[in-house]
DNA sequence: TACCATTTGTCCGTATGTATG
DNA sequence: CCATACATACGGACAAATGGT
């Protein structure tokens, strides 16, 4: 599923699946995808790139992050 | 009785420690083990290390967690 | 009902060391 | 040298479940 000898970094590559999940519907809107622990027992990779995939997410706005409790497919909600 | 400087990362040595207290008898089945800042206290290691050692008992099925109550010895009950 | 302590779950930031391209 | 990637380890903050007062 990952590719470790293209020229695609690895944590592209792990943001590229998660946001393919979230266009399937696989990852709902404002419903937490997997936590960084399960993400890397998924792919087999480490927490930097786990980390790095999901802020590629966050940037793109796809998915936003509260401390404590996860990420979570959508926008930030403007408060709560 | 944790060895900083060998090659066994300190996680490892942590659940060795642990393992070996089941097997002996001190912690037992279906009895919670020391929480994680007991434990974190008692080897002066971090939690992240702690959290790593249990999630290796709990991977080879030597214990089971529940959340907001603690890790137990033995295999987790299918339901309750 | 409300509050509180304990415990685990999750994320954040940082740091060190190794290795590859 | 630098980016990527892995593995390990530390410390902190907040969230949520549990159980008791």
């Amino acid at each position: 599923m990952i590719d470790r000898e293209g020229p695609t970094p690895v944590y592209v590559q792990v943001a590229d699946v998660i946001a393919a999940r979230i266009a399937e519907g696989t990852y709902v809107a404002n419903r937490p995808i997997p936590s960084e622990i399960r993400l890397q027992q998924e792919f087999g990779v480490a927490r930097d790139t786990v980390r790095a995939a999901v802020g590629l997410l966050r940037t793109r706005g796809l998915v936003f992050t509260v401390r404590g409790k996860g990420t979570y497919v959508g926008a930030a909600p403007d408060l709560e």
